[in-house]
Parts: C-alpha cells; sequence; structure tokens
RNA sequence: GGGCCGUUAGCUCAAUGGUAGAGCAGAUCCCUCUUAAGGAUAAGGUUGGAGGUUCGAGUCCUCUACGGCCCA
C-alpha cells in the first residue's frame, strides 16, 4: 500500500471517533424517495424563499461545504446532477449537528427533509435528518479545476466521474446511442445474438489476434478480431437478419484511435446487397445522431459534420484521384504505380500488389480528408476475401467503408456466398499468410462447409461503436469514450 | 519502434543553476442564506526513480518508469 498521507490519516481518526460514538459509517441500505433531478423537476418553480412541507429522501456524495458555525449549505452529487441542502444546528439536533460537522466532502450521506428556494434562488433542502451512509477515506480532487491529470482519470475512473460531472454525460450518450440502435434494429424484426468471443480460428477481418488457452481442452483458442463468420453461418442457418454488439480483440497498437478491445455492431440481413445495407447503415447513424445530439450537425474537432441530406459517395479509384491527383481509374501498370507512389512518397514493399499500393496511398493521403460522411466503395477483391466481386469486374468487390471525422467507422459487403469462391479466396489467403503476412487470414473449413449448406444473398454490416460516439460527443480520444481503456500497468 | 513534451504537497499550478512557493483540500478557532462562502492561526515536500556534472541541481547531462502529442 502506498504511504498514507495526512488527510487519509485524519479521515480514519474520523471514523473511529464515529464508530466510538455508536454512528456506523457504512449502513447496510438506505431508501431515498427522490433524486436530485426529480426534485429539480418537482419544485422547480418555487420562487426565491418560498418553501414546500413534502418530505424527500435523498442520498448523495457531499462535494462541497460551506460551513458556517451553526449551519452549513453542502453540495450533495447524485446520479441524476447535483443539489444544495442547507444543515442547520436548531434543525437537526445538537448531538446530530456535531457528528454532522466531522463529515468530508467525498462522504456518502442521506438526507430527509422539505425543499425550499433560498433568497439567492438556489433550490434547496432543508435538512431534517442527515444519515452517514459511506465514510470516504482518500480527499476529493480540487473543487474547482476538477480532475485534470489525464493519466488518472482514465486509470482512476471512478475518481473521474466523481470529480468530472462531463464524464458521466458521455457514458449516458453511449448507453443511449447503442439503445437507439437496438430499437431500429429491433424494429426491422433483427434479432439480437451472441457469438463466440473465444474462437478456434480468428477469422472475419485482417488483424493480429489474441491468443488464450483451455485448460481441459488442452487447446490455444483466440479472442475474436470479429463475429462475421459465425453471424452468417446463423444466416445460412435461416435466421436471415441478425446483429450482435460486442467486443472484438486485436492485438494491435494502442493510439488515440485504437484500443485493443472495442466494441462493434455487426449486421447481416438475407436478400439484401450492400446498396441496401448502405441505407441501413445511414439511417442507423443519422437516427442515433439525431436522438443523441438533437441535431444533424455535430461539431467534430474544429468542423462542423454535416448529417442531413445525402452522403457523399465514391469508389476508392475515385477518392484517390481526386484527393491525390493520381488517376488509377485509366489502367496503370505495377511499375507505373510504383512511380506514382515514390511521387507521393507513400511507402510499399516489394511484393505488393498494385492494389495494396492504391490502398495503402488512400489511407496515407485520402483518409484524413473524409472529414464528411463519405461512402466509399469497390475494394479491390484482394483485400476483401468474404466479400462477393462486382458483376462485370472480378478485381472489384461489392463493399463500401464509411469515413466520417477522418477515420473509418463502417465497413459493409455484399457477402460472399459462393463456397468454391470463398475456399479459392481463403487458399489465396493461406498463401499471402505464409509469406508472412500475418493479418492474412485463416482458411476456415467449417465455414466453408456452412457455405456450401447455400447462405442467401445477403448484405453485412460493422459500425465502430466507439468510434461512433467520439464523433457525437466531440472526443479527440478514444480513450475518452471508454470507461476503462487499457493502459500498461503502474509500476510501484 | 522513432521524435518532441510532461511528471513538484491529496488536487490544480508556480519557482534565471543559488533558502522549493501559492490556491483549493486537511487541522485549530470565529461565523445561521452560503454557493470557488468569508476571516484568523499553524502545519503539510526524498521535486517519478537511479546515476552523473557542479561549491551548489526541481532546473544541466545519461539511463529508466509512466503518461501525452506527432510520426511509422
Amino acid at each position: 500500500m502506498e504511504e498514507l498521507n495526512d488527510q487519509y490519516l485524519q479521515r480514519r481518526k474520523k471514523l473511529d471517533d464515529l464508530k466510538a460514538q455508536q454512528v456506523e459509517p457504512y449502513p447496510n441500505k438506505f431508501v431515498s424517495t427522490f433524486s436530485s433531478a426529480k426534485i429539480r423537476q418537482q419544485f422547480g418553480h418555487l420562487q426565491q424563499e418560498a418553501e414546500d412541507s413534502t418530505v424527500v429522501v435523498l442520498a448523495g456524495r457531499i462535494m462541497t461545504m460551506r460551513l458556517m458555525g451553526k449551519a452549513c449549505f453542502a453540495t450533495l452529487k447524485d446520479a441524476s446532477g447535483r443539489i444544495q441542502i442547507y444543515v442547520r444546528k436548531d434543525k437537526i439536533g445538537e448531538t446530530e449537528y456535531t457528528i454532522f460537522k466531522t463529515l468530508d466532502m467525498g462522504d456518502i450521506i442521506g438526507v430527509e427533509g422539505n425543499v425550499f428556494c433560498t433568497r439567492t434562488g438556489e433550490l434547496t433542502i432543508m435538512a431534517q435528518k442527515v444519515t452517514l451512509l459511506s465514510k470516504a477515506l482518500r480527499p476529493l480532487p480540487e473543487k474547482w479545476h476538477g480532475l485534470k491529470d489525464i493519466e488518472t482519470r482514465y486509470r482512476q475512473r471512478y475518481v473521474d466521474l466523481i470529480a468530472n460531472d462531463e464524464v458521466a454525460d458521455i457514458f449516458r450518450l453511449r448507453s443511449k446511442a447503442i439503445k437507439t440502435m437496438r430499437r431500429i434494429l429491433d424494429e426491422k424484426e433483427f434479432l439480437e445474438v451472441e457469438t463466440p468471443m473465444m474462437q478456434p480460428l480468428a477469422g472475419g477481418a485482417a488483424a493480429k489476434p489474441f491468443i488464450t488457452h483451455h485448460n481441459a481442452l488442452d487447446i490455444d483458442l483466440y479472442l475474436r478480431i470479429a463475429p462475421e463468420l459465425y453471424l452468417k453461418r446463423l444466416i445460412v442457418g435461416g435466421m436471415e437478419r441478425v446483429y450482435e454488439i460486442n467486443r472484438n480483440f486485436r492485438n494491435e497498437g494502442i493510439s488515440t484511435r485504437h484500443n485493443p478491445e472495442f466494441t462493434m455492431i455487426e449486421l447481416y440481413q438475407a436478400y439484401a446487397d450492400y446498396n441496401q445495407v448502405m441505407d441501413l447503415c445511414r439511417e442507423l447513424i443519422t437516427t442515433v445522431v439525431k436522438e443523441c445530439t438533437g441535431k444533424l450537425e455535430v461539431e467534430y474537432q474544429g468542423n462542423t459534420i454535416v448529417f442531413a441530406g445525402d452522403w457523399k459517395r465514391m469508389t476508392l479509384l475515385e477518392a484517390v484521384k481526386e484527393y491525390t491527383g493520381a488517376d488509377f481509374i485509366t489502367p496503370k501498370t505495377l511499375a507505373e504505380t510504383r512511380k506514382i507512389a515514390r511521387d507521393l512518397q507513400v511507402p510499399f514493399e516489394d511484393q505488393d500488389s498494385q492494389y495494396k499500393i492504391i490502398n495503402t496511398i488512400f489511407e496515407e493521403l485520402v483518409e484524413k480528408k473524409l472529414v464528411q460522411p463519405t461512402f466509399i466503395c469497390d475494394y479491390p477483391t484482394e483485400l476483401s476475401p468474404l466479400a462477393k466481386n462486382a458483376k462485370n469486374n472480378p478485381d472489384i468487390v461489392e463493399r463500401f467503408e464509411l469515413f466520417i471525422g477522418a477515420q473509418e467507422l463502417a465497413n459493409a459487403y455484399s457477402e460472399l456466398n459462393d463456397p468454391l469462391e470463398q475456399r479459392k479466396r481463403m487458399e489465396q489467403q493461406l498463401t499471402q499468410r505464409e509469406r508472412g503476412d500475418e493479418e492474412a487470414q485463416m482458411l476456415d473449413e467449417d465455414y466453408i462447409r456452412a457455405l456450401e449448406h447455400g447462405m442467401p444473398p445477403c448484405g453485412g454490416l460493422g459500425i465502430g461503436i466507439d468510434r461512433l460516439i467520439m464523433v457525437i460527443t466531440n472526443s479527440a480520444s478514444i480513450r475518452d469514450v471508454i470507461l476503462f481503456p487499457q493502459m500498461r500497468p503502474e509500476g510501484k
């Protein structure tokens, strides 16, 4: 345990004193009848110096105290907000007041009393009774500046939530966004399902997995990098419309946009193609933005993002041409492609194919410019082993990615349902894997067996929930929208 | 992985290479309409860690831990 400071010791002493006076510092339960928000709602009409005789019971954490001899104003914080209480010696009694005076900021108390409005117009509870519900042994951060230290905010999110009211707002919004998505999909008769997080093969995306071990079976298992292949097995099974909202795990770097575990919604709709999925994607996001922010415009990191109206749609090659000037719509040789990449100062490997280089150019130079909602379509087949070919071009698949605020928010395609083609693609991935591409996909024989039973034509979509929440809460870092972001362990 | 920046009291922040300070919080006292309450008094530090340079290091150098930003 870390060294104990004076304030901790002081509070420990107060704890002992309370026990000596037969005051239970950690009682089992407390029944409250009001929240701070409910009090504001029900008594907010009270004029200055007006009073209501209704008795309210409320619990919360003491955030500030203004002690004046025989009376004290304090601010309580509960899940719904803050409210002032007024504790007077002549109202609660001498012994009780003596105990009250020993309480500290950070302590959790219950208050019983009636509501009035002060001379200065602040809605306040006149306490008739105060009950200690939990003694806090550690001091609160500074009451005015809150907790600023970013490292402490992430490592000790509980302190962050106590000290900085706006933090909980972000997570309330996050919850609302997810509920909204569930509601929309439920209305469309999608079935919410849960598929394995621990998989014998990590499929469905190009990413490095975490590996764990099952002792009884004595096998290694992967934490999933995507639920895709399982959800599509359900489409084979006839579920027709399914979605899953849960964590994926990717064993990669940590940045303002990447956390090793992150939340995705993935959905699959039988008999749909990527164009229908595109409409659904837009509906989901605009509805979430509208219901969470009340508007269809969002300020994000200095830009105004407009969700109303049609969203820009362009092919990958069109986007590369528009934002870099490099024209691959007119076919180029590999040598010409390499030269263009060098001229644009985009790095590539000798074994990279032409489309891989074009994709790198896109990632390096184009993504950062896609601030307004933009659908990028028609990806190269070799980079999309689970997507169905475009009708007239075997090099291209029916796929789109959605970019908002210069980051990828969604990925979707018309799902490949030809088992023979799927086997060929997975075998190509295996070859790339053997050549050292750790992110190439694995060959999943059971998945191909499932396709061999016949999967209806199907559209699939994945939306990165964390990044969507970043946009609607104007958060610069993914850590601001994840309650407990991954951190290196504290060295002691 | 590379570059830059940061780490000082519980919290928020100061401090030309020359005695480590302030505000809040905490302690004691005064105070029954305060709201960053107010007034008085006293206290609170191994400056992230380990080395080094120097008469003298929070400050300069090296290493290291953790974090932030940018790049890959």
